[in-house]
DNA sequence: ATAGTTTTGTATCATTGGTTACAAAAATGT
DNA sequence: ACATTTTTGTAACCAATGATACAAAACTAT
């Protein structure tokens, strides 16, 4: 059963007055299926022609790698959209499994209904659109971030980036083991890192509270 | 000057008859500039708000970290837009600095101006959302790329996914300079790598064309 | 306060990849 | 066919980082 209610707080028709949200689903063909728990939802590979909602419950994406084995991506929750990426572009394919967390249910919408009702409401088409571009976005900055080479660089954008313009000492709310991780390296590398940038006199260290003691020669660094 | 036959072929545009594309333009507001070899296009870090397409010739993206060293991202030939992603969504700037590979022609087309295309024409919102889509998948992509740590890993993902499923040998359409770019890693270090998988026994190397001798000690370098 | 746990600092060694340089091989132009 | 340019193979050396291990310091709960 379709619950506008629930819906209506999802990304994609988020801001649409609930009967109008009704009337648009009235004007278009959607159905709502129902779940069991580890029920496979959607089979990694498969062609990807409807928009699929959680309208309740939970549900995981699991990836499989080159060796057969799968890892879990992500879990996503209602009232969410899935693989939004994948209903357009070139390779309409999902590139996940996803399987029932618990019951759920889930809303399918056809390509070509869902896009009657991009046409039928320039709110949903905004959302959308901004919606994949907040995604790309997303993966920009992620792979910006990959981009520099030395640890030290990765310490010094975070750490720039963090203390804005004025802002000198920053506050980590992590620890150096997470820290590490975001960064996509070892624990030990990054002390290591840090110690020497101590040295240097670029930064002062006192337990999670990081300042900057010379910004010119750590935006140097970064040259 | 604008050339409906030349962009009519872009992804955007495609399928649309010329006269009915001429008209559309008519309707909106562009502007067309023309661009030298090595000239800078767009600046990363620039506000998007128009719709940039490559009418003739081709540019290069790249990111830059802030030094001015650089990493290719990759080309795009006429009739292709620019930056799609990147004109909705949160965060409205250019990822991207782009500069021309040669004498290039750019249609700019402002942010209002597009949508007022797209609620006119219901194949260019199903052309757009392809590109923007494609874009997305394209960086997932990316990302997974960068995210293997060794160039051995990133050789060996690299040939994976362009054997497929069954055929061992690949043809590079790229020199070893090229791939090390996409790579983001110096020509003699990928010229080492491939000489040690050889050694091997993973590959055979001839030219531009690669065999794999061993898809599972492929695979298990992956994992 | 004390014991146990988590976080951090540091050291050692191996591996990876960047830098530079040069020569061989192949492609290209004349 | 020859000269020139581009691409590829290889080597030596060095810096950065990963892997591993262990101790010190800081936190937490009792």
């Amino acid at each position: 059963m379709l619950q506008i209610q629930l819906i209506s707080q999802s990304p994609i028709f988020r801001g649409i007055p609930e009967e109008e949200l009704a009337s648009l689903f009235g004007q278009i063909h959607s159905q709502v299926k129902t779940y069991q728990k580890n029920d496979l939802i959607v089979t990694g590979g498969e062609i990807c022609d409807r928009l699929l909602i959680v309208q309740r419950g939970s549900v995981k994406a699991e990836m499989t790698d080159y060796s057969g084995k799968t890892i879990k991506i992500e879990d996503i929750e209602a009232p969410r959209p899935l693989a939004t990426a994948f209903l357009f572009g070139k390779d309409n394919r999902f590139p996940v499994s996803v399987s029932a967390n618990n019951q759920v249910e889930i809303i399918s919408i056809h390509k070509e209904e869902f896009v009657k009702m991009l046409q039928l409401n320039s709110l949903i088409l905004n959302n959308y659109l901004n919606a994949i571009s907040s995604r790309a976005q997303f993966l920009s900055e992620k792979l910006k971030f990959l981009s520099f080479k030395t640890i030290k660089q990765k310490i010094a954008h975070f750490l720039l980036e963090k203390a804005g313009d004025r802002l000198l000492t920053v506050e980590m709310q992590q620890s150096q083991e997470q820290l590490a991780e975001m960064f996509g390296v070892v624990r030990p590398s990054l002390a290591r890192a840090l110690g020497e940038m101590v040295q240097d006199g670029l930064i002062e260290t006192q337990r999670r509270s990081i300042r900057i003691l010379d910004k010119n020669r750590m935006n140097q660094l970064l040259k």
